[in-house]
DNA sequence: ATGTCTTTGTGAACGCGTGCACAAAGATAC
DNA sequence: GTATCTTTGTGCACGCGTTCACAAAGACAT
């Protein structure tokens, strides 16, 4: 019970656009805008894929959705390409947005021109802290809370973004939900809960260090071979049920181990030297 | 012709561990701290995948990756998987951090606590603006970019963060790599090539925005059917190579278009009525 | 000790995404 | 017009990730 609703759209592939695809479609966008701006009139699949940084074949795969538009023998047309992925991405049309949650982030979001220049209009800044009503940051007004659901009608908002604490996520949601807003972006690390029908993406931060920590984690096993590995380097944290946790030879095969192995750049004692303050960061708060 | 080198790993799975099971780790850990902080003992694959937002096969099979720490019949022991994970993430020493680029964004990353409270120490700012050099941003005192190579030895970073222009990541990205970073995450919206062996994450708001944007066209298009859709709204903005543009019902089959159909809340008239302005944003900058 | 009941761990099937490799399309040259 | 050369569009195979579904493991009651 309570699984709340963490669906993909099910029948991902939204009109016969794969979503790996639409991820994509961005990436190709933006190097096509850079080629436009220097005025290149066409570009082969080998060209633009290494400018997205994808492979061609995927490149010319993901454009075929599209409805091949391009010209053998030649490659496809920079401007022609440019509208038709805006279309597809509908950024012919310009999208109001509303960041909720006007603190370090949030006003660093409000900043970025990053926004304007891709259609997206910051339509409001929303927070519940009296004291920043009204103040202007990057030139908007902060609005308060209570406005959020007048706001986002009388704007035709579709689009959120959530920057709050954590804890205020999933409420600031519900409303955003009840008002109207169909599309989330949630840079609060919670998981939300939304009704079907309502898309919510998320950003987090310390997902990505931790992810990036443990591939670094490997590197610097593998550099050490032999000792600490594999075993548990530590005793249990508390004491499991039982004596359930002796029988641990379960898994633990050590499959073949090899990462493409070649390094390349000089990459020598690079293990940060275990911190100064010996204190374990937040693994246990117990 | 300048692949650069944008590889993942080739043989993915690190050591065993599935990249997509790595990705979610840091999902458990934060449900598990949640329930770690309210004394529960135990839980379910059930009930914490719930907690975290996915299919609790999934969470089991994940897990199973880690070997097995479960006890059938009564679940996962909470402190005990939380250093589990920790431990399998590389959480269990902290990790210097670098931030390259003190700006809206880069600030806001220097006052996040979220790195902090998971293992991650922000080592230094660094900041090629003179007039930033020496100000204090969290309480830590920005750097000049002269001394990036020296920071990064000195203390032994490993992680580093580009959150600079667009135009200035790539070299900033090629020094940290020079200096021994071999993990970067990215907020930049540029492709950065790097030698093998340095993983690179990104992460673009636009980019995210923009997928967004496409879901939600399709739901607003889905509504009213008929009418302009398929079709072309606008001639080609640029002549295209030659007599090639007309021939264009290659592909365009629509397929089934059904898209779980069943919406929930209601939602109505929430069409953007397409911006005062009415200039198409940034999408064609010829 | 035996039985029942809960929940794990995983084999197997399936679907999506990726990349190879090539036929066909069209440009360009003559 | 014909030949050659470039580059697209895609059929196909393969591997990863997801999900189902169930046997086995163990807790708990009696
Ligand atoms: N700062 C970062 O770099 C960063 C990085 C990753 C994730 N995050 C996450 O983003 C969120 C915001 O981070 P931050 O550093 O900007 O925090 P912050 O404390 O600086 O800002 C939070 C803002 O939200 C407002 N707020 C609180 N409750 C609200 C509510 N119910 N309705 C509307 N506004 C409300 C507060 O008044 C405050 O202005 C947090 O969840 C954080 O974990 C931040
Ligand atoms: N602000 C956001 O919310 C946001 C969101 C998504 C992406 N981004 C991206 O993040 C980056 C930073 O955004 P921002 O809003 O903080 O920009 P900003 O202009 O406020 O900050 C950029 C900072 O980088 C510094 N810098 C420039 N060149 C440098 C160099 N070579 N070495 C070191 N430092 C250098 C500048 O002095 C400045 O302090 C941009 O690429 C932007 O596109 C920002």
């Amino acid at each position: 019970m309570a699984t709340g609703r963490h669906h993909r759209p099910a029948t991902s592939r939204s009109r016969g656009i794969p979503e790996a695809t639409v991820a994509r479609l961005p990436l190709y966008l933006r190097a096509l805008m850079a080629l436009s701006e220097r005025s290149v009139p066409t570009v082969s699949s080998e060209e633009l894929a290494s400018a997205a940084g994808v492979n061609s074949a995927k490149l010319r795969k993901d454009f075929s959705y599209l409805g091949s538009y391009g010209t053998r023998g030649v490659g496809y047309d920079v401007e022609y390409l440019v509208y038709q992925i805006s279309r597809e991405l509908g950024l012919t049309q310009d999208w109001p947005v509303v960041i909720v949650g006007i603190g370090n982030l949030g006003a660093a979001l409000a900043n970025y021109g990053g926004f304007a220049s891709r259609g997206f209009r910051v339509a409001a800044l929303i927070d519940a802290d009296p004291a920043l009503t009204g103040k202007p940051v990057a030139g908007i007004p902060v609005q308060h809370t209570d406005e959020l659901e007048t706001i986002i009608s009388e704007n035709g908002v579709s689009i959120g973004v959530i920057a709050t604490p954590a804890g205020a996520a999933q409420q600031v949601c519900d409303r955003l939900v009840a008002a109207g807003i169909t599309s989330i972006l949630n840079f609060a690390p919670t998981v939300l809960s939304v009704p079907e029908g309502v898309d919510v993406r998320k950003v987090d931060l310390s997902i990505e260090l931790q992810i990036l920590a443990f591939h670094e984690q490997r590197k610097a096993g593998e550099e050490l071979p032999g000792a600490e590995e594999e075993v548990d380097p530590a005793p249990h944290p508390v004491s499991p049920p039982a004596a359930t946790v002796t029988k641990r030879e379960t898994k633990r095969d050590g499959r073949d181990s090899n990462r493409d192995s070649g390094r390349g750049t000089g990459r020598d004692a690079k293990r940060p030297d275990s911190g100064p303050d010996g204190d374990l960061p937040a693994v246990m708060p117990a």
